[in-house]
DNA sequence: GAGTGTGAAGGCCTTCACAGCT
DNA sequence: AGCTGTGAAGGCCTTCACACTC
């Protein structure tokens, strides 16, 4: 039954998301593709293409009502009832993702963190209570965790991976560098900073070439950045 | 001049190189297509079509030389001469990134920090001194800063970002979220920390659909009994 | 006129398959 | 036999261009 999306289509429509969220607060009733994609870095086709999956929400000459497009994306991209992760890691790098996600949704909730260190266990971060590594296994079977978010060293991560796969997560988000070997059937994004570091200064090194020949500009297209997105 | 190569194939050769370090500690002097393929878990014929870009290097029923392929990677990926960072924004996620860069690499380096909170100036973080948001501009133009890492507040973002370009930065790392509009020649790479956690929780729930049967060894998967919570 | 929806074309990247080497 | 290097094929995604709608 799957209509299948490309994975771009996905981190865009969460994209959109956020600036529709914004311009929402901003009593704006309506949006043109063009906005969007100004906002989003994309083109404007690539707006029209996303929005297609969700079927058809615009009006030929007054563009998408915002409310109603909002509504449509939080219907696709959420679950219909919440889904609950878990993170390993509460180091620096945890603690950040803890900050940046916690209670901001309440259909994508961390359910609980795990630490080896003994000095944070039991305690609260962010709302979120603490665990050593040995609870994983019980904590994800009984609160049936689908999401699991590795901030681990990388020598720890694999192992940590294979509990969450066993203790049945279908998805793992691993900022851990190294990739990891999991069952058919568990998606994996890797957040790779180091590549994502190294990439950008080899093409801070290379831009000087990229004169792009624009297009004979029949008006404002612009997007003049070279964009990259992470991801993976 | 610039031989083209995939935005992909960079990263790819950043991961090679991470696992061809681990390779040559182990005294692994030799590698073939098919064991830097598993470790980094693309396909074999990738492998061998990314290190294409740098010269052919291998020897046909004998793989690659670690040491050697290293040096390549190293020689395509690195500037020739070192090139510099600074990071703004030093909260948890820019701890953790000073942690997991600093002294790492000699030819990319972070230079200075930068924070609104007047506690963290002037101290040093991880060997890396913090300054007032104010310098920017100075710092940025006397050392000749190549990449500018944004972990500020969206709020922030914008006007950080505009002030890096206009001192001269070619590569921008941004870990807010949303889309920065640069000059053009400024290569930006986003690294969204939304859009790939809202990802993994759209393909946690989609994989499910992929359910490939015969999947001889495996015992009970965990998410039995009740199922009527959870479908899509 | 101004914007959406979408088939068709195009481009980028990955995979295949096999020649060639050792 | 086993592995690399690489043209060719294929697939995924983006962009174009235009019919259609208000």
């Amino acid at each position: 039954m799957t209509k299948i999306i490309p994975e771009r289509s996905i981190e865009r429509l969460s994209v959109y998301r956020r600036v529709l969220l914004q311009l929402r607060d901003a009593d704006a009733a309506v949006v043109f593709s063009h906005e969007l994609s100004k906002h989003a870095g994309v083109t404007a086709a690539q707006v029209r293409r996303d929005i297609m999956h969700l079927g058809c929400m615009g009006v030929p000459n007054s563009g998408y009502r915002t409310s109603e497009l909002l509504d449509a994306i939080n219907t696709f991209l959420d679950a219909p009832e919440s889904q609950r992760a878990v993170l390993i890691g509460v180091g620096h790098l945890g603690l950040a993702l803890l900050n940046h996600f916690s209670g901001r949704w309440r259909w994508l909730h961390i359910h609980a963190a795990f630490d080896t260190d003994a000095g944070k266990q039991d305690t609260l971060i962010r709302g979120v209570r603490c665990y050593p590594l040995s609870e994983i296994g019980r904590i994800v079977r009984e609160w049936r965790i689908d999401v699991g978010i590795l901030t681990v060293p990388k020598d720890a991560a694999q192992n940590v991976a294979d509990r969450l796969c066993a203790a049945g997560v279908r998805g793992l988000l691993n900022f851990a560098s190294l990739r990891l070997q999991v069952p058919e059937g568990v998606y994996v994004e890797n957040v790779d900073l180091t590549s994502s570091f190294e990439k950008v200064a080899f093409f801070a090194r290379q831009g000087s070439k990229a004169l792009d020949s624009s297009l004979p500009c029949d008006q404002a297209e612009a997007v003049n950045s070279v964009e990259g997105t992470q991801s993976h």
